[in-house]
DNA sequence: AGCACGCCGACT
DNA sequence: GTCGGCGTGCTC
């Protein structure tokens, strides 16, 4: 027996030894393992041998393994990144493993309570006269097996817990372990294989059927006795397998030549003429045929120059990031495709990062033009069933490139050269809950344990990385010039605080209106952008000026007004729009502020005849309808597109000739320390949507802030300018680059218990050593109560990033004392968001 | 997390 | 008296 550390599915920090025999189960590591844990069994993930030691626990065997041997999850390249992963982000380590995986895949034991085998049903009672028999008892009854959620709903429940045990005692129910049943395995096909050598007839369906109406149902061939069916089904194998280079074919090919294939197969299996064998099969989860994009003769000058720096660093192999600041549309995704090209050339996998794998559906068709089948997708919008698919074939090392979004950076991939981060300034990158971890960050760590060349690709990078660079960190690219020297758009901004300029309980100013009209009249295409969903943002009452709120979190409900309902964005709680003033019962409440789904109002007020369509979360849930909706674009057959942050991302519309920004300042007012940078970023990329060659872009930004440096900045497409003044900005007060972050989150139900568990923690931080860290609050949360749940902070800040971590540690190591009833502390390590 | 063990309040 | 509440601690 040897012995292994493995990380379990349970909130633990550390790693637990068991034992396996070595010789029956070959290589354990990055396999699944049943284990024993306490009194229950687990999944566990193997991450290593451990040497023979005295310890002074006893070490079980694993129960069995879960994966196949040679068929492990995940490469040993994984298990230190894991191991950092879980001592920077403060997560247990099988927690760690379990994100990173794909879902379904860790089993454990549950209760499930049932009806002792021999028991006459009929005969049991419920015992307990003081409440009625509950409807799971006469379900048991009626012989319906109960789910092990129901049961451990049903063992919650104190009130039963006298009649359970009675009915325990008196053997007629019992609780038994049931291991969870598998949710996503390989997908296996039914295939036939030629076992003879017998040489067939060339009979045709002509002879065949002169053969039966002889009445000759069978023929003897080479003193085998095959019928038709058989005959015909051998052929047709013989000829798939032929054509498909193969050895076996899989039943349901043959069944689609011949529907008599399945019986004949099975006499011919008794014969032993063939014999079958289960094939595994890869779900695709390559929905549409993608358009094929060729590989261009000739790269632009800046696309060499920006290779002669990678790919030496490629054929290094060494750890090297890069920053490549380049432009939308300056053609970036060639230098991608090329540096993956070398990167296979030397053996080596390639790893890409994209944010939303729905919007950025170009990207994936450009790498499976490129490398055909050696691609594979990983992201949210795959079935489990396909996803373990993609992951296994690139565990298995037959797919050489991943496509992915933020999780694709755990990829199985044994030996990853290149790892491209695109639009790295994207917020999708940064996962909000669970493990909060940041993708573009954990790119540049897994570039540096597998000595990858990493790319961060952005037009408007974050200023972190811009920063990085500066420092020499990173080595920076720039691309400036957009491929066919398509020129910027012009982009005027437009002072909404003139009431000249527009009308209140408008949207629209009246230069917008009029470039709106002119692009209509001259059949080309628009896009407006407002960071908003929804009709309007708040529902006021016109007597006492409170807004409509949601019941279970603080927050104002959004109205959406085609749906006819008030929608909470933070819990989905709904209310009809007839509702009445909480505060003073008054049933006058006007919507007030705007969204995207006003703006389309207006905009088919103001332009009856033209072809309006929208663009948000609400209309994109369905990716066929909004892949429809992407199609119609393209084929112009929509005037005005309006819509979220969503439009400005990944697709490019090229007719498209006027942007249109409703309101730009949106983003400068929340409590975020990037709103600059945020709304540069946003203004640039929607900016970049606009123009061709031939019909160049102008761009109309509405703002109330028209003198803020994110805007004008962005007016002239002026990057090294916002960099520079949010530089001098972050320096004082200190922010992000200069310091680190942590916010420690406390949320529960009661909100005194919340508040003095946050005091609680901002007291452990302040005692022991702290120095030069600050340490805000205890403070509610921007947003105090989510899902009737209370929510404080405490922040941290501050440069010396291991002392910062050692107050978290201080924190986590009093959790159990901390954590009472249905509190929580989560630790968000380098924050995005601080709601 | 999930489970066992252990120590105090309010029932028979 | 004990039954059951949940605070505490442990899991190789
Ligand atoms: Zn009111
Ligand atoms: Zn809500």
């Amino acid at each position: 027996m040897s012995r292994i550390e493995v990380a379990v599915a349970a909130p633990l920090f550390q790693t637990l030894s068991y034992s396996f025999d070595s010789d029956k189960d070959g290589d354990p590591v990055g396999r699944r393992v049943l284990v024993r844990l306490g009194p229950q069994k687990v999944t566990g993930y193997v991450l290593g041998l451990l040497p023979d030691e005295d310890v002074s626990f006893r070490i079980l065997p694993v129960l069995r393994f879960l994966d196949d041997r040679d068929k492990p999850l995940f490469p040993e390249n994984l298990v230190p990144f894991f191991k950092w992963i879980a001592d920077y982000y403060h997560y247990p380590i099988g927690e760690v493993v379990k994100t990173a995986l794909p879902g379904g895949l860790t089993l454990r034991n549950r209760k499930v309570l049932q009806v002792m085998p021999d028991v006459e049903k009929n005969t049991i009672r419920w015992p307990d006269p003081n409440i009625a028999a509950p409807d799971w008892f006469s379900s048991l009854l009626a012989g319906k097996e109960l789910s092990a959620a129901v049961t451990k709903k049903i063992l919650i429940e104190t009130q039963f817990s006298k009649a359970i045990d009675e009915l325990k005692q008196k053997k007629l129910i019992r609780i038994v372990d049931v291991l969870d049943k598998v949710k996503t395995s390989e997908k296996l096909e039914l295939c036939y294989r030629k076992t003879t050598t017998i040489e067939l007839p060339q009979l045709g369906e002509a002879e065949q059927e002169t053969a039966v109406a002889k009445g000759a149902d069978q023929l003897l061939v080479n003193g085998e006795k095959l019928s038709i069916p058989m005959i015909r089904t051998l052929v047709n194998l013989t000829a798939l397998a032929r054509e498909q280079g193969v050895d076996s074919v899989a039943a349901k090919d043959l069944r689609r030549m011949y529907s008599g294939a399945s019986r004949a197969l099975k006499e011919l299996e008794k014969q032993g003429l063939v014999c079958s064998e289960e094939r595994r099969i890869y779900r695709n989860p390559f929905g549409e045929i993608l358009t094929h994009f060729p590989k261009p003769e000739s790269l632009s000058e800046e696309q060499t120059q920006v290779l002669s720096e990678i790919l030496p660093a490629l054929q290094q192999q060494t750890f090297t990031p890069f920053l490549l600041h380049g432009v939308t549309g300056c053609g970036k995704t060639e230098v991608y495709l090329r540096a993956a090209e070398e990167t296979l050339t030397l053996g080596r996998d390639v790893l890409v990062l994209v944010p939303e794998i729905a919007l950025a559906t170009q990207l994936e068709a450009h790498f499976v033009s490129r490398f055909g089948d050696q691609v594979v997708l990983l992201h949210s919008g795959l079935s489990p069933g396909e996803r373990y698919d993609q992951w296994s074939l690139a565990a298995s090392g037959r797919a050489k490139i991943v496509i992915g979004a933020r999780s694709a950076v755990f990829a199985p991939l044994s030996n990853p050269g290149l790892i491209v981060v695109d639009e790295e300034h994207d917020g999708a990158y940064k996962q909000e809950d669970g493990l909060r971890y940041q993708g573009r960050d954990l790119a540049i760590l897994r570039g540096r344990y597998n000595k990858a060349v990493v790319i961060l690709g952005s037009g408007t990078p974050t200023v972190t990385s811009f920063a990085s660079a500066m420092k020499g960190k990173f080595t920076l690219l720039s691309m400036r010039k957009r491929v066919e020297n398509r020129p910027l758009p012009t982009v005027q901004i437009v002072d909404l605080r003139d009431k000249k300029e527009k009308n209140y309980q408008e949207a629209i100013g009246k230069k917008l209106h009029k470039e709106l009209g002119l692009n209509l009249e001259q059949g080309k295409q628009s896009i407006l952008l407002l960071n908003r969903r929804g009709f309007s943002s708040v529902y006021l009452c016109s007597d006492c000026g409170e807004p409509v709120k949601c019941l279970h979190c603080h927050v104002s409900l959004t109205y959406h007004k085609r749906r006819a309902k008030l929608v909470c964005h933070y819990c989905g709680y709904t209310l009809k729009d007839k509702v009445i003033c909480g505060a003073c019962q008054s049933t006058k409440l006007t919507p007030v502020g705007y969204g995207t789904e006003r703006i389309e109002m207006e905009i088919q007020e103001r332009f009856p005849e033209a072809r309006v369509a929208r663009i948000d979360s609400d209309t994109a849930a369905d990716r066929r309808a909004f892949l429809a909706l992407l199609k119609k674009m393209h084929q112009r057959e929509i005037d005005i597109l309006i819509g979220t942050q969503m439009i400005a991302k990944g697709h490019d519309f090229p007719h498209v000739t006027l942007v249109g920004v409703i309101w730009a300042d949106g983003g400068l007012s929340m409590p975020d320390y990037r709103g600059a940078e945020r709304t540069y970023q946003l203004l640039s990329q929607v900016t970049g949507r606009a123009g061709r060659g031939d019909s160049p872009g102008r761009v109309i930004v509405q703002t109330l802030r028209p003198e803020h440096y994110a805007i004008q900045f962005a007016r002239v497409h002026d990057y090294e300018r916002l960099y520079q003044k949010e530089m001098e900005n972050r320096a004082n007060p200190k922010f992000p680059p200069f310091l680190r972050m942590i916010n420690l989150k406390i949320s529960g139900g009661n909100e005194g218990q919340v508040q003095s568990t946050a005091a609680q923690v901002a007291a452990l931080c302040r005692t022991g050593k702290h120095a030069g860290i600050e340490i805000l609050g205890p403070a509610p949360s921007p947003v105090d109560r989510i899902r009737d749940r209370y929510r404080w902070q405490v922040l941290l800040k501050g440069a010396d990033s291991p002392l910062l971590h050692g107050i978290c540690g201080r924190v986590l190591g009093r959790y159990s004392s901390l954590v009472k009833g249905d509190i929580r502390i989560a630790i968000d390590v380098d924050p995005e968001s601080m709601m």
